[in-house]
RNA sequence: GGAGAGGUGGCUGAGUGGCUGAAAGCGACGGUUUGCUAAACCGUUGUAGGGACAAAAUCCCUACCCCGGGUUCGAAUCCCGGCCUCUCCGCCA
């Protein structure tokens, strides 16, 4: 969410943002209207109250004397009608301004390059050489079945397509993943770890803005009403909702390990094959809350967090920029984090890094007091570390051998119960 | 799931219809005293929205005692609904 303070005194540069983004920037117009139309209710309402507290005041006074009163409460009481009506129209333009300003996207930062979709991104790094192979590298899934690491069959069975049942060696391969990037963001980056809760409520969704624009994305279970969390990002940036930190507490690092869940409503026929976009898959997750002064720093070493990952374990990948098209709603500022997959011959994305200023510190009434005493809403920022799917589909690739056995790179050895390869059944 | 108790400011905790935005204490901040620390004493100590002002400082108003309704001239206080916490019982990994 916007101030909207700075949307009055800046719509034109909020629009032109909005164009951007891709967005509906007659809403902005909208906005301001109603917006000016509660300004001057609230006035009046307000007036009205005044009145109402000086007469009641008057009634306590008389009451007190013993005297008659009936006159004032006469009087009083229409006015509390007219209260009445006021306060309705208010609300309803409130709820409004709510619906409209929950719609309006961050605006870029100013170094986002400009441009329409991905094909604009700006690629700022590559790291890692080229791997070279004296056959054709197989597709994960290939790798997947040959090994008996992944059955696609069953868990279609068990849960539809989009589901990956990993067995033996490929279970394991998962856990070693995800524990050895918990292992160094802990003990090397300065994250504290958080084992979150997988199901939340409408609140916790709406502050880190899934809601309301993505709500058809999102598994909900309809009794309770609470939804799957497609992304730690959720549950932990929620963890300080409506509290006001200490600038000493600034600033938080927490990585969470959760599994997320979402439905790609909208991605059909979209890399179906394979277990390149999957409706439950796990991921490592980043989450910085800073100050606003620090936060575009933080951004930079929250991804060389991620980054780190992939060096050790020696994939090659690149880093983008993204242009102001292909960014998400929320953010000011995106870098991805593109992985090199040799079976499928592409890169596959396995972490965003986007910083969002106070945009979700916003809806979320996240602030802290800084060392002059003043309340300011803090900078929030998060990244995966890494989504392991895909970092599990170019692990395959990058290290299958000529037979489709893999080899586990030494980072990893310890993870895996000290097994070098995972050899063909 | 059943039966009770409760949710008040940074914290503890008083307040059951009328200057109560809220006693008292603690904490924090500022000051006096002091060689330093401590102690003592004095003072300050919420947030949001709206308005006045060119703007800031400042001032005025409104709202907020878990949330949402209701009763009333007037609600932290009474009534209803919800959420959450605690205790006991039942069930359960």
């Amino acid at each position: 969410m916007l101030d909207i303070n700075f949307i009055r005194n800046n719509p034109d540069k909020v629009k032109q943002a909005i164009v951007l983004k891709h967005e509906n920037a007659a809403s902005i117009d909208q906005l301001l209207e109603v917006d000016a139309q509660r300004r001057s209710l609230i006035h009046t309402c307000e007036q009205l109250k005044n009145k109402r507290n000086e007469k009641s005041r008057e009634v306590s006074e008389l009451k007190k004397k013993g005297q008659d009163a009936s006159i004032i409460i006469e009087e009083t009481k229409k006015i509390g009608d007219e209260i009445k009506s006021y306060e309705e129209k208010i609300v309803g333009l409130e709820s409004q301004i709510n619906n409209l300003m929950l719609r309006i996207p961050n605006i870029p930062a100013a170094d986002v390059p400009i441009g329409k979709d991905e094909n604009d991104n700006v690629v700022v790094k590559s790291w890692g050489v080229r791997k070279t192979f004296d056959f054709t590298p197989l597709p994960h899934w290939e790798l997947g079945s040959l090994l008996n690491i992944l059955d696609l069959e069953r868990s279609s069975k068990i849960s539809g397509s989009g589901f990956i049942l990993l067995k033996g060696l490929g279970a394991k391969l998962e856990r070693a993943l995800f524990s050895f990037m918990l292992d160094l963001h802990t003990s090397e980056h300065g994250y504290t770890e958080l084992f979150p809760p997988f199901l939340v409520n409408r609140a916790s969704m709406t502050g880190t803005g899934q809601l309301p624009k993505l709500e058809e994305d999102m598994y909900r279970t309809a009794v309770d009403d609470l939804f799957l969390i497609p992304t730690a990002e959720v549950p932990v940036t929620n963890i300080h909702r409506d509290e006001i930190l200490s600038y000493k507490d600034l600033p938080l690092y927490y990585t969470a390990y959760t599994p997320c869940f979402r439905r790609e409503a909208g991605s059909y026929g979209k890399d179906t094959r394979g277990i390149i976009r999957v409706h439950q898959f796990n991921k490592v997750e980043l989450v910085k809350i800073t100050k606003p002064e620090t936060s575009y720093n933080e951004l930079e070493s929250l991804l060389g967090n991620a980054e780190k990952i992939l060096q050790l374990l020696g994939l090659e990948y690149r880093v983008s920029k993204l242009c102001t098209g292909d960014m998400s709603f929320a953010a000011a500022k995106c870098y991805d984090i593109e992985i090199w997959a040799p079976g499928l011959g592409k890169y596959l994305e396995v972490s965003s890094c986007s910083n969002f200023e106070d945009f979700q510190a916003r809806r979320i009434n996240i602030r802290f007091r800084d060392e002059n005493g003043k309340l300011r809403f803090v900078h929030t920022m998060n990244g995966s570390g890494l989504a392991l799917p895909r970092t599990v589909i170019a692990f395959l690739e990058t290290y299958q051998q000529k037979d489709g056995s893999v080899v586990i790179p030494n980072v990893l050895q310890s993870y895996m119960g000290g097994i070098k390869v995972i050899a063909c059944k």
